[in-house]
DNA sequence: TCTGGGGTCCTAGGACCC
DNA sequence: TCTGGGGTCCTAGGACCC
């Protein structure tokens, strides 16, 4: 009878940017957003001060330095990397895996003879952090929900040593003791709506009144009661498959007024997310751009607009997307006021292969290689070896990231430097 | 002064068609 | 006083995830 496991990596962020500084071992580490603005990942020293996921950085700075906190800017070159080689291993050891996220992974196991599920976990467990250096936890259940809830007594309960096989267990008791809104696919809102009707724990959502949950918390919610029940909805997607919709948008490292600097921005994110719609070898039929202000700023107005345009005909051009997209955010910018971000999502993806041409419209034709090699020159030479002129040059809008670490594993200039000791220990 | 970014799915309601 | 019905497609908005 095969089962689901979630493998869980622990503290991702934070666990990758120990891997190569063994110093920060058992010492608190964080890792921050974007643009150095809130905490998204701590160690459990760091959870153990206290330390909320997400709170802004600039309101815990001096209470981490008191702490002795090791802060770092976000590195996604480096996880990203570590994401693929734990992944890349778990593929090894099973062959159903489907990546769930950077830091997660479901996968079907099945029992083998003379060993329990729970063996098994611990044993897969200890590989991943010997071959990667990564710690995971690992929860197995009979579907994914109950796979979730197994994995959250995996990482919380020491006793456990980061395996939790529920199949085995109480099921009743353990979701009795767990709260509504952890649960996977119950949010605020819903664990909300849920505790009106008296509804705290997992266990009174599993058993809940069909009828009532299709008709509040729509079929996902309802599907979600059948998973705590034992009854698969949700089965293992272990083929990747493409992206539908693409997007890149960033706060900027301090308000920006300017037209022309919002222009710059917003070309650059574009070509950013035309590399993405290339790679999956799509287009874009329509693209959305949005314009926001600071929605915390006490002063001045909030303000945030947004546009959809839809293109004559599918496009993978970087220069047609700037094209249409620059224009109008002149239509939503309004002057005087002072903006933190601008975005831009590709939607409406399609299959380069299902060009159809536009009756009424004549392709570039020397768009394809020109993009094919300004991909190439990029990716050998770095980001913004070649880009559109719209995109800008110094780019003073551009976010902060203070504390970032060195690409280690992706970087042939930032590769770890190791110094070996003598067998006397003097170097 | 300073509060992330990138995704997915579902539903309701309008437009449109016959 | 009376004003069809059923189906499909699209979009905006809400909810969720990491």
């Amino acid at each position: 009878m095969s089962m689901f496991a979630l493998v869980d990596c622990n503290n991702f962020y934070a666990s990758c940017e120990r891997l190569f500084k063994p110093r920060l071992m058992g010492r608190p580490v964080v890792v921050l957003s974007n643009n150095d603005g809130c905490i998204i990942a701590r160690s459990n020293e760091a959870k153990g001060l206290g330390i909320a996921m997400g709170a802004p950085y600039f309101k815990y700075e001096k209470f981490l330095q008191s702490q002795g906190v090791a802060v770092f800017s976000s590195n996604y070159a480096l996880y990203g990397d570590i994401s693929s080689r734990v992944m890349a291993l778990l593929k090894q050891l099973e062959p159903e895996v489907e990546v769930y996220s950077i830091d997660e992974a479901f996968l079907h196991v099945t029992a083998i003879a003379g060993m329990t599920l729970t063996e098994y976990g611990g044993q897969m467990k200890e590989t991943v952090r010997r071959w990667t250096g990564i710690p995971v936890s690992i929860g197995i259940g009979s579907t994914k929900t109950l796979a979730k809830v197994a994995g959250r007594f995996a990482k919380k309960d020491e006793a456990l040593q980061g395996v939790f096989d529920l199949t085995g267990a109480d099921v009743d008791a353990i979701l009795g003791a767990f709260a509504v809104d952890e649960v996977w696919g119950i949010g605020c809102r819903l664990g909300e709506r849920l505790a009106r009707r008296g509804i705290t724990t997992a266990l009174a959502l599993k058993n809940c009144d069909d009828d009532w949950l299709r008709k509040n918390l729509s079929i996902t919610g309802l599907r979600t009661a059948m998973e705590l029940r034992g009854i698969p909805c949700l089965e293992l997607e272990d083929c990747p498959v493409s992206k539908k919709s693409i997007a890149s948008s960033k706060s900027f490292g301090r308000p920006v007024e300017l037209l022309a600097e919002l222009k710059e921005a917003l070309a650059t994110y574009i070509e950013q997310a035309a590399v993405k719609l290339r790679a999956q070898h799509a287009m874009a039929n329509s693209l959305e751009i949005a314009l926001t202000t600071n929605r915390f700023s006490r002063t001045g107005t909030h303000y945030s607009g947004r546009k959809v345009i839809t293109l004559a005909e599918p496009t993978a051009s970087s220069s047609v997307l700037i094209q249409h997209a620059l224009p109008a955010l002149a239509g939503l910018y309004k002057p005087g006021l002072r903006y933190q971000k601008v975005g831009v999502v590709l939607f409406g993806l399609v299959p380069e292969s299902y060009y159809q041409p536009n009756l009424f419209f004549r392709r570039d034709g020397r768009s394809k290689p020109l993009m094919a090699a300004l991909d190439r020159i990029n990716s050998k030479w770095g980001r913004c070896t070649i880009q559109h002129g719209a995109a800008g040059l110094t780019k003073p809008w551009q976010n902060r990231q203070l504390k970032k670490s060195p690409a280690f594993t992706t970087s042939w200039q930032e590769l770890p430097v190791v110094k070996a000791s003598g067998p006397s220990g003097r170097g």
